[in-house]
DNA sequence: GTGATTGCAAACTTTTTGCATCCGA
DNA sequence: TCGGATGCAAAAAGTTTGCAATCAC
């Protein structure tokens, strides 16, 4: 919602490049769902109510720039498709890195995210034992939602089938 | 070197399926490049030195059924192909999961493994906290590696080009 | 012998690219 | 105006699938 869109035309002109109303939509869109993970074709089928000819290779092209300009980030959910969320940069109270992780549901695919900084000693901890420079790091859990889990045991109670 | 193949064997059999040529070949790939995280194009081509009638196919059917019989690890760098390596469960002195990480150089692409088990504290955390229960988890730092920041140095001190 | 397994080719999915056209600055 | 940006279609790359032939048991 408060996403700046004034700062990402800054930045866009800073560039040398063009402030179009694909880019602009795309961004929207990824401001507007920031909660879920967003495939390219999910961004396509939103971005096409508001502007029915764009193509999707618009979107590729569109959230590889956020990618460059870190102004999104990339998760694999290793479901076939990558997927993309609006980072923290364009945001007032930005922070540079954002770190939450991701908890995903074997059963239902379910993801919900969580945050911890947890990591930041280990990185410290890296750098000191093998000289490797962290500079980002990602982090999935795999397992089973509360939800997935209480349905497993009222099933295994009742032996429905 | 020595993982069991007469304990894949067993577990093929108590199954129900075949002991084939081409799955021992897989596997026997598989654990003598357990420092490479391999795609399947690579496993391909180092098991048709051996047995040269092997399709791409079998490859992919044999990695899927060693991923469901937890023989075999999943790994996703993100550079467009699926990678795998051999896990500890054939091995004597098998633990069930094992963890280690991942530190991909975002310069040269190379990756090392780092072992820790800090996490399991941080798993623990996350089921009192939000009643997901972990299973698994994957960690990939992203960096630049000690060589690549050393040819950094040594480059920026000569300011060669 | 019989059903699982395989190799091949075709299909499929996601992403990238070439190119003519279009449009923002 | 002019070079960057776009839409379209084709291509690329990785993986899956259908099917007839083959092989393990």
């Amino acid at each position: 919602m408060s996403v700046s869109q004034e700062k990402f035309k800054e930045m866009l002109k800073k560039k040398g490049l063009k402030v179009t109303n694909q880019r602009l939509l795309v961004l929207e869109v990824l401001s507007g769902n920031r909660d879920r993970h967003m495939t390219a074709e999910d961004i396509y089928e939103l971005v096409k109510e508001d502007y029915p000819d764009i193509g999707l290779a618009t979107i590729y092209r569109t959230v590889q720039l956020l990618l460059e300009m870190q102004l999104v980030d990339r998760i694999n959910l290793d479901d076939g498709c990558v997927r993309y969320e609006i980072g923290q940069n364009l945001y007032e109270d930005a922070h540079g890195k954002h770190h939450h992780h991701h908890l995903v549901c074997k059963e239902c695919g379910k993801v919900l995210p969580f945050k911890d900084d947890l990591l930041e000693e280990l990185e410290r901890h890296i750098e000191e034992e093998t000289g490797f420079h962290v500079l980002d790091h990602e982090l999935k859990f795999y397992g089973q939602c509360r939800e997935c889990r209480e349905k497993q045991n009222s099933t295994e109670k009742h032996v429905e089938v």
